[in-house]
DNA sequence: TTGAAAGCGCTAACAA
DNA sequence: TTGTTAGCGCTTTCAA
């Protein structure tokens, strides 16, 4: 059974009725008595009929679509963080009959992202990440094109969502210090990325009057074995990692070096996820709902794009984990 | 400088002609002079002029947007493969002009690519993932819109692009079977996915007179490590790995159990990819290049869009990595 | 409460 | 080689 494609002419003329009855029956706009509106979504219910986007969206430049940007390159530790961000998107998105177009930008190159705007293709915009100096967050804001970042940023009257990591971070590392900690290392990866410093800053205040150590911008895994072997020389009595990823690696480092965890060190990170779940002891961590940031932000870009103004920084709330890596 | 934007009915205008000759100016069908041609391309040039895409689909039927089909609770492990294989489509896409709209399915539950369909939001569909019994497929095929799949099915009529499982499977187990293994494991994943099957009947053909066993539909790890405790033992000389997660896991409860690699057991993987790649010994695996099914997805994709009835299997080539796990 | 008609920005017959 | 005109399927003034 071949659908043939119903339009909405075909079903005023089967009605007797005018496309302007009919449309607005659909959209719920102007008056019209109830009678006529139940007559025709019933036609339309029955014969499944679905209005074409393409031309509601020609009529009210919309397209019904809102891109969703992420870094092309990104660490394969953070991939589940996106695909959890992104379902809460498209989710929130399909509430309100939106679709999700999908761009990559590789670093400062934001040639993706210009296509999209360019044609028009996409009436507002998320951003999955932000960068300290982000080009993304430039063109953007020349475009007259709604968007929301999820992520932090320095840069003026832009909507963001975020989790609160300065808060977070702090909160967890003062707990820490707390337990009788001397010193404490933070591990950590390249600072270009605003969350990377959020933490920093979480760590540094929490940990007011520790001796404090870093290892940040760590690319590779050897950096990150590098920074735990130095630990292990100046024999410190924690290490913070900034990601899963980090902690990860340093896991792996310490088991190789057989460190006892907490009884040598104690170890703790600033994201939980998959990858360190499962360690044997468990990690103290900070636990964050990946999703939530999409649906939030996803819900505010709609708004957005209906024409409201809301708030420009949306906080959402973290979980503290205490495990058996710090006692 | 608030762009504002440019029509063909401007161009025209400002041109002294008529759209008509603009439109040919750009798109390059329909007889034109050599001369306009130029001053048109020239103007649009200097003048950043963008043609609206909605209202160019709305006059072809098409959306310039093609669907890209994930699955929305995949494993970790194969994010980075879906990752890349969506990089490849995008730049392919992005050649054409086109741009891509992401939707996820749950298992059986295809709401999120009916709702795409419903709407004539894509010109076509790249599915990502193949199912014994996809639901996708069938939504696909009843649908008069054009789709190429990643991945093998039985189905008949399915444009289908993948690596050739089954061969580099079969070559891989008969290069393990010539280095004189008596007794050979297959641990692998759920068998509701083609790959899956393939990879079973390349290493049922590859070890032909082997002693054969199967630990098949391990979903989680705990599966997986009763089916390494099994092989041991029963003393087996060979375990293969049906992917690089379940490989990740064997390999973890091998070190647990202190088991010599390859002196006591040797261990190969039909996947590789970062999670065992940095392993020592470092493991023999077969290795493809899915940002290259991608890519060969999206091509063949808008050929059938342009009209062309592409070759119904393509399959891409493999790379067997013969390392020290394996002597 | 309903309808007629114009228009969103582009393409594509058909004419000239 | 170029232009005129009629759509694509919907929304939205404006009038009835």
């Amino acid at each position: 059974m071949t659908t043939e494609n119903l339009t909405i002419d075909d079903i005023a003329r089967e009605l007797g009725v005018s496309k302007t009855t009919v449309s607005r029956s659909i959209s719920g706009k102007g008056r019209i008595s109830d009678k006529t509106r139940r007559r025709v979504l019933e036609f339309i219910e029955q014969n499944n009929y679905k209005p074409n986007l393409i031309a509601r969206g020609l009529a009210q430049s919309r397209t019904y679509n809102i891109g969703w940007v992420v870094p092309g390159d990104s660490e394969v530790g953070s991939l589940y963080f996106y695909q959890r961000c992104m379902q809460g998107v498209i989710d929130a998105a399909a509430e309100a009959d939106y679709d999700v177009l999908i761009t990559t930008v590789y670093g400062h190159n934001i040639g993706g992202l210009m296509r999209v705007l360019d044609n028009h293709k996409v009436d507002g915009v998320i951003l999955g990440q932000t960068l300290t100096e982000d080009p993304a967050i430039r063109a953007l804001k020349k475009s007259d094109i709604p968007f929301v970042a999820i992520g932090s940023t320095e840069e003026e009257n832009v909507v963001q969502v975020d989790n609160d990591h300065v808060t977070a971070c702090r909160e967890l590392s003062s707990i820490l210090k707390l337990k009788g900690i001397h010193s404490a290392a933070l591990i950590g990866g390249t600072e270009d990325k605003v969350v990377t410093q959020s933490r920093r800053r979480g760590f540094e205040e929490g940990m007011e009057g520790v001796q404090q150590y870093f290892y940040m911008n760590c690319r590779k895994n050897e950096e990150i074995e590098h920074a735990v072997e130095d630990v292990l020389r100046r024999k410190l009595d924690c290490i913070v990692c900034e990601d899963d990823r980090v902690c990860y690696v340093t896991l792996g480092k310490l088991k190789k070096e057989g460190v006892q965890i907490p009884a040598q060190l104690r170890v703790a990170s600033f994201y939980n996820s998959s990858l360190i779940e499962d360690n044997q002891p468990a990690i103290t961590s900070l636990g964050y709902e990946p999703k939530a940031l999409g649906i939030t932000a996803c819900r505010t870009l709609l708004a957005m794009i209906d024409g409201q103004t809301p708030q420009e920084k949306q906080m959402l709330g973290y979980e503290v984990m205490l495990r058996a890596s710090t006692l």
